[in-house]
Formats: structure tokens, sequence, C-alpha cells
DNA sequence: TACAATTTGTCCGTATGTATC
DNA sequence: TGATACATACGGACAAATTGT
């Protein structure tokens, strides 16, 4: 373990304790490198590097020129789940975390996410859901998976609760991935198609239990599709 | 928008793609610094910033003295829940995030969890609800939180499946954080407890449905302790 | 168009701290 | 104890980008 924390660190923690605590407001402009250093009694490079790890952690945006600086970030739901979905990306890979544990998470939470979808959704929602479920796919694509807004993540995003937004779709952007990678017959993509539509349309009606069973149907029958072949990550491989 | 992308996101995104796409395997040893400036054509300065950026993805580790160096970590499920969560104690700020969400994702969640926990858990496992469930209380805590291992957070690790703690867990943490802040009655506290060793014996009985239902309730009854007060505006204090 | 002002981006050289052998 | 091989930190200099005059 680190036995002194280094300077770097000591100012990108001093300046996120600021940044999360409200001292620095969001948009605000922080002071240039330069005072920035005098102030902590560190050089440039130091901060420099510190600004770069709260950069990267999304809590500050620079920008060069004048009128240019470093600049208090504001929360950006997006990136979180961005973020969370590289790291589970990451994790996939591990004997620890499987396809089958990310499957089942999704069938604990998406179907629930679908009645409160036909409970709550507006007319536009609506629209919104009605699209992701019947865009023509473009099959030139690698494996025929679209890359505009995915179905599943809709529905999350129309229960409202950004909450299950997070939680949810850093899942199906794995699993997306990895179903780029393997490759979907086009008959197959038909028939998830036309099931998205089925839930639409109850959505659309304001169905929810109706809803949340399409779905559950929905994901079960989607599973032999993601953990077929036994890809590599499925069983872990040596002891 | 970025017209140029800087000198050392190049070589973050370039060490980035290695990492993940497994060209540099976990544990590996890097160059070191001035070696890597000279590999990619920049200072020792730049490639410290890039470094600094995959250390705070917990994509690198980097320790001093001889046999030191930045090493690729091992994938780390801890560290993801730990971003997770404090990526979502800066949303639940916002008003996109509101507390009330995070208590419904939490609702569809955990009652399901507790079932699968049934159905799984081992003895060792079932040890560890328990304790969770039973320890006592440090009541000169702030708030009487005691700061071991959540009793939710316990119930999702029991179920097996990674992706229900990393989902769910950084939730629990920034409940527990508010919880923390704002203070609950010793009173209150004996309820929790009780209710959390109702749980904990339907798991070790193997009842799932039972389980289930017992969290529900829990959840619910916990409900007011969360939203009252009106903090979940919480605004920071401005000094 | 040209030019100045401001701020980050990048480099270099040097010195210090730290962990291992 | 000392030598070694790293990261850490500093200060100064110049380049590049952006905005305004």
């Amino acid at each position: 373990m680190p036995r002194v924390r280094p300077a770097y660190r000591q100012v990108a923690d001093e300046l996120r304790a600021q940044i999360v605590g409200g001292t620095l407001a969001a948009g605000e402009r922080l002071p240039n490198e330069a005072d920035l250093g005098r102030a902590f009694g560190v050089s440039r490079s130091t901060v420099r590097e510190a600004l770069r790890v709260l950069a990267s952690q999304h809590l500050v945006e620079t920008t060069r020129g004048v009128q240019g600086g470093s600049f208090v970030s504001a929360p950006d739901p997006v990136r979180v789940v961005e973020d969370v979905g590289g790291a589970l990306g990451v994790l996939v890979m591990t004997p620890r975390l499987r396809v089958h544990d990310l499957l089942e998470a999704r069938l604990l939470l998406e179907p629930s996410a679908a009645r409160l979808a036909a409970e709550r959704a507006d007319a536009d929602t609506v629209e919104a859901i009605r699209a992701a479920a019947g865009a023509p796919r473009d099959r030139r694509e690698p494996g025929g998976v679209a890359d505009h807004l995915d179905f599943h993540t809709t529905v999350l995003t129309a229960t409202g609760n950004l909450a299950l937004t997070v939680m949810g779709s850093p899942v199906n952007d794995v699993l997306r991935a990895r179903l780029r990678r393997v490759g979907v017959a086009g008959a197959e993509w038909d028939r998830v198609d036309a099931e998205h539509r089925v839930i639409a349309d109850h959505i659309a009606a304001g169905d929810g239990p109706a809803a949340e069973a399409a779905m559950r149907d929905h994901l079960v029958a989607l599973r032999p599709l993601h953990e077929r072949d036994g890809l590599w990550t499925d069983e872990p491989a040596c002891p």
C-alpha cells in the first residue's frame, strides 16, 4: 500500500472533495494551472496530473485557449452508463462474471421495467419505443445489429427512473456487443423484432402485466442466442 | 469539440486498447516511463499524464522503487462497485435522479435477489448473512450505521451473481450514506434489525418465496425513513 | 486578414524519494 | 550499508490552440 499519497493524488482528492461537496459548482471555472499550483504549493506538472485524474472521472473538462481552462462538469448519466458498461465489459472476460449472470440480472430487472413503462409512458415515449422496436435493421452491419438506440435500453428509459437506466443499460450494452461479435442469423433477428413489437404494443396499450409477461418470455427466448457456442467466458477454463 | 486530441489522450487510448484487447495481459509490466515515451515519441511528462488517466480507471497500477513500474491491473469488481457508487452519489444530487428512483430500483431487484440467495446460499454464505443481520450496531457511529458489511449488499452477494452485486450495491451505498448523514433513531434501527433477521431466517431455511416477500415488505417499510424531511432536495449548504 | 492575449499542451533537465537486492 | 532502478516532483521554456480586437 502507498505509504505516502503522491502529491497529484492529494491535489486531485482535495479538488474532488470541493466538487462533490458543492464548494465548486458545476460549470464553474477553476483557476488556471499555474495559479492552482501556487495555491496547492505544487508544480504545474503535478496539477496537470491531478486534473487528468479528475477529467477521466468526468468531474472536470479542460479546453485550450483564452476562455479555456478547466471547468467543473455537470453530472452526466450517459457518461456513467458508458463507464459502467466499459467496466462490465472487462469483468465479463473473467470467470467471476459470466454471461449467464448478465442474462439473469436482466431477467430480474427488465420485465418489471416493462410494466413500469406501460404504466407511465406518455405519447412521445411510446413513439420512441415503437421506433426502437420497428426500425429496420441494417443487415450490412456486422452481426446485423443496428447501432441506433437499443430497444431494451429504450424501455428502461421509458420508466422515467434514471437509476434503472444506469443499472440496466450497461448490461444490455455488454450483451449486445457480444452478439455483434458472434453474429446472428437474419431469421433470428426477425423473430426478435417481432417480439419487440409485441412488447411495444402492450406498453402502448398501457397494459403493464402483459408487457411484463411478454418481456419475460422474450428474455427467456433470447437466452440460447447468447449462451450457445460456449464462448470462452462461459466456463472457467483452468482452476 | 476537441479538434485535436492531445498526445496524452492518444497514448492513454492506445494503451487502453492494448489492455482491453488482451495484447497486454493482467499483471504484465509495462516499460518504464522513459521507454514508453520513446516508444510513443512523446515526453515523459506526457506518458505520466496518460498513466494517470489509466490508473484512475483502474487499468494500471504503478509502484515505486526497483521492481516497481506500471502493471496492468486485474479486473476488480470491488473497484467497479465503488466507482459506480461514487458516480451515483454525484447524480443523486441532481433532479434527474431522485432518492425515490433508487428506492424503486432496489425494490425491483432485491426481493428477487433474496429469493435467489435462499435457493443457492451454502452454509458459509448463510452465516455471513446472519452476521450482517445480527451484528450489534455501534451507536456511537454518526447515525448509528455500522460501517461493516451492509446486510443488503451481503444478500446480493449471496446470489452468487456478480452482476447483481455490481448493479445493486452502489445503490445501497448511496442510500446508506444518506441515512448516515440524516441520522436515525435507535428504536427505528431495532425494527430494521429485526426485519433483517427475519429475512436471514428465511434464506437460511431455503424458503425463497418467503425471503422474497419479507424483503419486499422490509423495503416498503424502509421507505419513509429515506424520504422524510424532504432531504432529497439535498442542496449542499453554502458556507 | 493580421495580430495580440490567454491558457493549455509538450518538452527538457535536474533533483529527490522509495523499494529491492 | 550501499548500489540500483524505478517513480515522483520541480521549474523553466516554447509550441499550439482559441478568442477577441
